[in-house]
RNA sequence: GGAGAGGUGGCCGAGCGGCUGAAGGCACUCGCCUGCUAAGCGAGUAUGGGGCUAAACCUCCAUCGAGGGUUCGAAUCCCUCCCUCUCCGCCA
């Protein structure tokens, strides 16, 4: 959600902004300017009238109370209240409006996204592996351990199976990046993974990406696409002191999307599939230190992949392709060999204080009370990250050597052997 | 799923349909006082939105789980929904 006295104040600026993500999202903006001005302009009148009647009710309390007749400022009153009535109804229809029009209005990009229409590819790290012969994918190297055949039967396209040695390397990686998130100061969470209609429309994936989003039929809940949802929701509606800030945790659950619209796209294997595991960052910071913390955020990123010993690159998101919560946006592409190109594995995104806006979370300094930011961050989507593995780590006999990291929370040396 | 109780300010808790934005207590802040890690005294401490402002102040409106309704007037009455608790049932 933007802030309306910014709109008011900078209508200039903020339409400038809003017109990196192209005209048609500047041009958006002129319905919310318009309703903003009727609604100030019905407000005073409402509220006058509203003031006269509550000084005409006192009056008439006085009266009863000495026993006097009122009968007249009574039926007064029922007149006036039948007019704020129908002011009422005409601010809650403009209120109505102003909310349709402001709520899919995306974030303002940062100054320093990239400007598009390609992504700027900050970095290149690790070692791309020069393989002597020709490498295969993460399916055929993973053999009898994703098993598509019968979860298609059962489920459909795109979900798998995944059985023996690599559900350790799962777990491993689940617990390999939990413990290192806790070292940088986040909280393990297990958060629900079903929620209600507000804690998406709160983190902007409503009304934007509807049609990713895994409805249930009988019971008004929503399957979330990613944990982010559930631990903003964390301090919804909150007032956060400013000593308590920042708040970092760790989120770690399934993740459920539709994947409408991507027919016929990364079909074979896990790399895009309905349901996966994800550890995810997700921070409470004060306003002037979202910039540093999203960085922080992309370090650790960086770190786990380092520490996997996958080649990645860092990618700044172009400002068109920017989701509406984001004000920026950095991607980490991982090196997948039988592609023989980057593939985006982690992603993270300051999103300023949009969703704090939408879920009305603050925080408090002095006297002071302002919308805080949210930051979020993939630490490890396990089923991309277990590709990456494979692939990087595989040998010519099709065994796949692991990070010697991964072994010290229970995962094999070698898979396949 | 069945039966019942309840949701009031940071917390606890009182609230007859009008004088309650809301008693009282706790907590916190500031001041006073007291020579001993505390007590006492005084003052203050919600959020959002308008207006006026450079800002502060001020002022008005709204908010007692949410949304409707009854009424001249609702924290108080009625309806729907959400949530919490207790008992029963079921269950990993």
């Amino acid at each position: 959600m933007l802030d309306l006295k910014l709109i008011r104040q900078d209508p200039d600026a903020v339409r400038a902004a809003l017109a990196r993500r192209g005209d048609e999202v500047a041009r958006r903006l002129d319905a919310v300017i318009g309703l903003d001005g009727e609604r100030r302009a019905l407000i005073p009148r409402l509220e006058e009238l509203r003031a006269q009647r509550n000084e005409a009710a006192d009056t008439i309390a006085r009266a009863k109370r000495s026993g006097e007749d009122a009968t007249g400022a009574i039926a007064a009153q029922r007149e006036a209240g039948a007019r704020e009535k129908e002011l009422s109804r005409e601010l809650a229809e403009i209120e109505e409006r102003l909310e349709a029009a402001l709520a899919p209005l995306p974030n303002l990009p940062d100054s320093t996204a990239a400007p598009g229409p390609e992504d700027e590819v900050l970095r290149v790290a690790g070692d791309v592996p020069k393989l002597p012969f020709k490498p295969r994918d993460h399916l055929d190297l993973a053999g009898s351990m994703i098993d598509m055949e019968h979860a298609a039967t059962m489920s459909g396209a795109r979900f798998a199976y995944l059985k023996g040695d690599l559900v350790m390397v799962e777990l491993a990686l689940v617990r390999f990046a939990l413990e290192k998130l806790r070292g940088h100061g986040f909280e393990p969470v297990v958060p629900p993974v079903l929620v209600r209609e507000r804690a998406l429309y709160g983190t902007g994936f409503l009304p934007d990406t509807e049609q990713q989003i895994y409805r249930l039929a009988d019971d008004e809940l929503f399957l979330v696409g990613t944990s982010e949802v559930a631990l903003a929701s964390l301090h919804d509606d909150e007032i956060v002191a400013v000593e308590r800030l920042p708040l970092r945790y760790a989120g770690f659950s399934p993740c459920f999307r539709r994947e409408a619209g991507a027919a016929g796209k990364d079909t074979r294997g896990i790399f895009r599939v309905h349901q996966f595991e994800k550890v995810e960052m997700f921070s409470f910071v004060e306003p002037d230190a979202s910039t540093e913390e999203h960085e922080r955020i992309l370090a650790i990123e960086e770190e786990i992949l380092s520490e996997l010993d996958l080649p990645y690159r860092v990618v700044n998101i172009s400002v068109t392709d920017l989701g509406n919560s984001a004000a920026k946006k950095y991607d980490c592409e991982v090196w997948l060999p039988s592609q023989e190109r980057y593939r985006e594995l982690t992603s993270c995104s300051n999103t300023t204080d949009y969703q704090a806006r939408r879920l009305n979370i603050r925080v408090r300094r002095e006297k002071k009370i302002a919308p805080l930011h949210t930051l979020n961050g993939t630490a490890v989507a396990v089923g991309r990250t277990i590709i990456a593995l494979l692939e990087n780590g595989q040998r010519e006999d099709g065994t796949v050597a692991l990070p010697d990291i991964l072994a010290a929370y229970g995962a094999p040396a070698v898979l396949g052997a």
